[in-house]
DNA sequence: GAATGACCAAATTTCAAATTTGGTCATAAG
DNA sequence: CTTATGACCAAATTTGAAATTTGGTCATTC
């Protein structure tokens, strides 16, 4: 066998793979067109092109398929956010990590429906989690507290109560915008800045970090997210076999 | 006529009045119990012991018998709060304005309802308004103007931000709960604590006012909420007729 | 004159028939 | 042989017409 026969033919693997991600597309597509509900998947194999029963050569049930859309998407929400730490090491602040992930959701479609649980796109969907599982709940705990031993958040808080105040903030700022009228509406660059105010101010330490505690900070962080995102990555190989 | 009849026999103006709040507390015990959708005024009238012709003399429709409802209980939260704020100058700050708010609220079943917007209790309720309606933007608006010059607020932050930021942050702390597994849950007390923390830190002035300006903005903000009070207070008596 | 409940049009619920859909697998394609 | 397909089926969903319930009225009663 040449080398560039190799090269020039893609293996029996990368075809499959392809394929998936066309499916992939085409829900995708439909999803946010029509919503969970109206979506058959006989509309997706027409969109894509395929057999219905191919469909069911990658995945078991109609649930699985969108599940690993979800993922798919949680991955590129991951990425994009790495992406924006290693650019510059100030990224790492809370604030400016909490900015960029409402910015980067806010302005994706799909990311905007999960981030504001759209029920309407959704359907049930939206109850669901789609982080990296049984996992995320145990790393949400561990990058908490990571995140005080850096200093990237205040110490002199309780960290139950810490928690609750976050997770609430970030809450409110996402899911807001329905009950404001048009005239009430900021850019989303505003509300990104608005959020990463309210975090900067309330669970940031009142001292700025010295220079070298954030370039240590931001490597630490960056290698956690880096194996939350191989973690997450396998589960989507595998989910597309 | 005597005195002492006019002492001992109520008017008919008093017996319509009160008949008006029996069918009021019969229908709030439905809504709470049933919820909103399930309620018919047949019920409402069974449970009020009066016919349902009766409740028409009152009200022209099943709705305008519900926003008297919510109307009524918007009051009782107002009056809580001006009590507390009588009660102590101190309350007046924003921080405790917004504490006293939240446990005030959640600790009523129907104030629970309106602050989640509980759609299962109140149906197309919950999207609804029952504020004193149109004025209530333009108090808005002017309340938070009076804070900032009151020193109750930072004024280092643009306004439309801040009311973003404001409105974002409480919607948060308010709807938070739903998305919470059970051990994630807070007591009330430490929920409206990490809330009073958030806006302190966020919204108002990192110097604490001077006792002074305190008494003078208590008093203020206490004139204030006393003409939004009986402004509320007169709609609603103009509907219980 | 005030209160009521029988009454009615309109809205909602029921429920069985008709249709659609998720998932399978015998067959076709390569 | 392996891989892909769409006809097929049980189960779920939708439809729609009949039956029931409900918001609101008003002639009658008290």
């Amino acid at each position: 066998m040449s080398r560039e026969k190799i090269v020039s033919e893609p293996t029996e693997e990368m075809k499959r793979r392809e394929r998936a991600e066309r499916i992939l597309d085409a829900a995708t597509d439909l999803l946010l067109r029509h919503g969970y509900k109206r979506i058959t998947i006989d509309d997706v194999a027409k969109k894509a092109k395929v057999g219905k029963g191919t469909i069911y050569l990658h995945w078991k049930t109609r649930e699985a398929l969108f599940g690993t859309l979800m993922l798919r998407e949680v991955l590129a929400l991951w990425q994009e956010l790495l992406s924006r730490l290693r650019s510059d090491p100030k990224e790492v602040l809370f604030h400016r990590v909490m900015r960029s992930m409402m910015l980067i959701g806010m302005s994706r479609p799909l990311g905007r429906a999960l981030f504001t649980r759209d029920k309407e796109l959704l359907g049930k969907l939206a109850e669901k989690s789609f982080g990296v599982g049984p996992t995320q709940q145990a790393f949400k705990g561990e990058f908490l507290s990571l995140a005080r031993k850096l200093g990237l958040l205040r110490s002199d808080m309780d960290p139950a109560r810490q928690n609750y105040a976050l997770r609430a903030t970030v809450n409110g700022f996402l899911t807001i915008d329905q009950s404001l009228t048009d005239e009430q509406q900021l850019p989303l660059e505003e509300k990104a800045e608005a959020l990463a105010e309210t975090i900067r101010r309330t669970f940031e330490p009142e001292k700025p970090l010295p220079p070298a505690a954030l370039h240590e900070a931001a490597a630490v962080i960056i290698k956690l997210l880096e194996q939350v995102y191989s973690f997450s990555e396998e589960r989507l190989n595998e989910q597309m076999e």
